[in-house]
DNA sequence: CTTCACTATGTCAGTTCTTACATAGATGTA
DNA sequence: TACATCTATGTAAGAACTGACATAGTGAAG
């Protein structure tokens, strides 16, 4: 019956909740810092909004382009909103985990640890910074302390995961330098 | 010229690296607690132990086997060695972030507190479950300290990860329960 | 004045990966 | 005895996704 929707699609639904957007804009919001969890291109991002259209859940008006097509503004139907209502609180699937970085790690015992504290530095250098930016958000959301029921709450609770994410992993890029430091001097 | 071999090919020459395993084993080893990073199917392994036959970064030898087919154990060749060797540490690409969960608190503004904690309390359960798993693979892993060019290592490290991250998601777990809750009862 | 980045849509080829199917012996359970 | 589960390999269809290509206006930097 109705062809099952992707996450991408609830993905497109959540940033059309919020505000109406072209597809483009879409792709830029997915890459911003409070929702940069379910990121992908715009190609495919254009395939599902098709998709979705095909299903009723969005709509959109045109207005002129820079290219050679027209520029089309989405928009969440009623329907739309219902359906995201409802995957929300479904229980989410068990998800393939997926992180190179601990991949590496685990096979980091055949490599040079010299190399491997280089790798770790810059990864650390890039959680610190991710961290410093959501560290400055935080303190002005928190401030506002957005209610239950308004966009900013679901901003401010993806962006609480995201900070204590970063800190949890520069935690342990600390720690396996650390590890390696170690290593290098036995003494 | 050299085909470019895909992330979950490195996963399973860290597995072989390990031990020679049969292709079903490797599947099984990667859904292991401490190898949970990089999980595929196993007709997916099957296809990438081919790509790496081709290559050269692993061989077989067969033994009889309980289907049709024979049972054909993989290891590692010297190529693949220093395949993977090289890999560790190349730094890791940006991945696409992905998590079912955070995109659906993105979204959790439009949807009902009460079932919204239900899903959260499913979900800190779990990883409360997978922590104490860990911590208790944690306590004999440290006591043991193992050195640097063992493959133990490796566990280690890749463990420490898990552990610290399951401890980060079941914390910020706990607090998205808090503030529904206290969203439910305005007082 | 040229070049670059940004806005904006879309196609297409190819890769990666999942799900279901197919086969079949051994082992354990009801 | 019957049935499920584990071991073990593989195929095939299709979904999901990436990256390159193609087009084109605006505005900023050099």
């Amino acid at each position: 019956m109705s062809s099952t929707i992707p996450t991408l699609g609830f993905a497109i639904l959540s940033v059309l909740a919020r505000a109406d957007s072209t597809g483009y804009e879409i792709a830029g919001r997915m890459r911003n810092p409070v929702a940069r969890f379910w990121t992908a291109s715009h190609s495919q991002i254009h395939a599902d909004l098709r998709r979705l259209l095909d299903s009723g859940l969005v709509g959109y008006t045109t207005a002129p382009g820079p290219g050679p097509q027209e520029k089309k503004i989405y928009s969440i139907t009623a329907e739309g909103l219902d359906a995201l209502r409802e995957w929300v609180t479904e229980p989410p699937r068990p998800q393939p985990e997926r992180d190179e970085l601990v991949l590496k790690t685990y096979a980091a015992w055949l490599a040079d640890p010299a190399a491997l504290i280089a790798m770790f530095r810059t990864a650390l250098r890039e959680h610190e910074g991710r961290l410093a930016e959501y560290e400055a958000a935080w303190a002005s959301v928190e401030e506002e302390a957005p209610a239950f029921g308004t966009s900013r709450f679901g901003n401010m609770a993806a962006l609480r995961c995201g900070l204590t994410y970063e800190r949890h992993r520069a935690d342990w890029c600390r720690w396996m330098i650390d590890q390696l430091s170690s290593s290098l001097k036995p003494s």
